[in-house]
RNA sequence: GGAGAGGUGGCUGAGUGGUUGAAAGCGCUCCCCUGCUAAGGGAGUAUAGGGUAAACCCCUAUCGAGGGUUCGAAUCCCUCCCUCUCCGCCA
């Protein structure tokens, strides 16, 4: 959500970073909606304060025994009036509510501009993809009949679900404690368990509600849950409507959970294997700072996320997302795209934003800065690190023998006890 | 699932219809004081919105959430959510 206060003062500048990212702010429906709140809210409050300034006369009246039928008159009328005045108040700013709650975040100035994805813009580039004296298989083929069971997962549940089994969901396993130990031992980020079904607030808190509700899953309880497409909702919610000392910042938090997601509007991309599904694993990296420090923290973030890849050998780029592609509530954002042999191409895996205030604003989250005894908006950070379906994919892919077999990268030995899979 | 007790500021906790946005304590900020420390004294210290672009100041709302009663609700009534205790069931 952005500030209010400063949409209505740098209303210019603020439509024209959103034109930026194609969005078009409808300037005359927020001035109209504005005054319209102005007017009713400041006549509602004199009202109220009239009333206020009636009971307590009552009040007084009463104690003195005096004869008050006249003034309860009055008062009763003014409440009367009140209520329809706030009636009509509370719809107004609803509407207005719900006018702010889908404005996306504004981008930063080195944001690239572009329409899509195709625009994005190279940052970096870590190693090469390897050149192969045979023609790689794909990770279905190497996996297929050695752990990698898509007809299982449509059995079991349906189309883009996966069963794994034997060495490949053991390797899923052994990147799984891999990155939560690199990120806690190395990055020093701290390890939180959260559930996996999360409510309305938390997702209206990171901003995957009002808005993309059809991305979710929703469960059919009489309660209104969802079940948590990124941990980043159920993490970054710890944070809601709390006010942290300063001398607890940053905060730091990893977490590794399923991510569900209904993948609307996928239909046709990515059907084969285990590149998007329903429901995956992902490892995520949470970070709330000052305000000035979010800037840094996303490059360091960012830097965690890349040493996990770094370590496992992976050929990967950094891309900044351009203006057109970056997400609603993103103020920058950097993906890492691993190289994926077979399609000859590097694929997402790693998405890292810098929210700024939009989503502390949302939730509340808050910290005190004792040298003015001030109250100020979080900054939040994330990306995962990595998810780990796909990281999957570009191991057995990356690191593939002519004869099917996969070779381990170093790094993971220990955790799999194994140089070699799926030699048989 | 049954029975009971609760939910008040950054925290602890008082408050059962009338200047209570809320006592007291802790914490925090600033100042004073004792050479430093320990301790003490004073002042300040919720959030959001509006009057206003800003300051002072003023107004409004907020005591788990939503509704109701009332001239007036933290306080009374209803619904829901959550926490705790006991019992039952259970990985």
């Amino acid at each position: 959500m952005l500030d209010s206060k400063k949409l209505r003062k740098d209303t210019e500048e603020t439509i024209l970073n959103l034109n930026r990212r194609g969005f078009h702010f409808d300037l005359n429906k927020w001035e109209k909606l504005e005054s319209q709140r102005k007017e009713l809210q400041s006549f509602n409050e004199n009202q109220q304060s009239k009333l206020n300034n009636l009971s307590k006369q009552i009040g007084q009246a009463k104690k003195e025994k005096e004869d008050t039928e006249g003034l309860q008159k009055d008062a009763t009328k003014l409440t009367t009036e009140i209520k329809e005045l706030t009636k009509k108040l509370d719809k107004l700013l609803d509407e207005i509510n719900d006018f702010v709650m889908s404005v996306p975040n504004l981008i930063d100035e080195d944001v690239p501009d572009g329409k899509d994805e195709t625009e994005n813009l190279e940052i970096r580039k870590y190693s090469s993809p390897r050149k192969f004296n045979f023609t790689p298989k794909d990770h279905l083929e190497l996996g297929d009949n050695k752990g990698i069971d898509m007809e299982a997962g449509a059995k079991i549940t349906g189309s883009r679900f996966k069963v794994l089994k034997k060495e490949i969901a053991q390797l899923q396993r052994a990147l799984l404690n891999f990155m939560l130990d690199t990120h806690v031992g190395d990055h020093g980020y701290e390890e939180v368990y959260v559930p996996y079904i999360v409510n309305q607030d938390s997702l209206l808190g990171t901003g995957q509600l009002p808005k993309f509700e059809e991305d979710l899953f929703k469960l059919d309880g009489k309660n209104p849950f969802y079940l948590t497409s990124t941990a980043e909702v159920p993490v970054t919610n710890l944070l809601r409507d709390e006010i942290l000392e300063s001398n607890n910042l940053p905060v730091k938090y990893v977490c590794h959970t399923p991510c569900f997601r209904s993948e609307a509007g996928s239909y046709g991309k990515d059907t084969k294997g285990i590149m998007r599904l329903h429901q995956f694993e992902k490892v995520e990296l949470v970070q709330a700072v000052e305000s000035s420090d979010s800037e840094e923290a996303l490059e360091e973030l960012t830097g965690h996320a890349e040493a996990i890849l770094k370590k496992l050998e992976l050929p990967y780029r950094v891309v900044s997302l351009c203006s057109g592609d970056i997400g609603f509530s993103s103020a920058k954002t950097y993906d890492l795209e691993v190289w994926i042999p077979s399609q000859e191409t590097y694929r997402e895996i790693s998405s890292c934003s810098n929210f700024r205030d939009f989503q502390a604003r949302r939730m509340k989250a808050r910290w005190k800065n004792n040298k003015d005894n001030s109250t100020e908006l979080l900054n939040t950070i994330n990306g995962s690190g990595l998810a780990l379906s796909r990281t999957v994919l570009a191991v057995l892919e990356n690191f593939q023998e002519e004869d099917g077999s996969v070779t381990v990268p170093d790094s993971l030995r220990s955790y799999l006890g194994k140089d070699k899979i799926l030699s048989f």
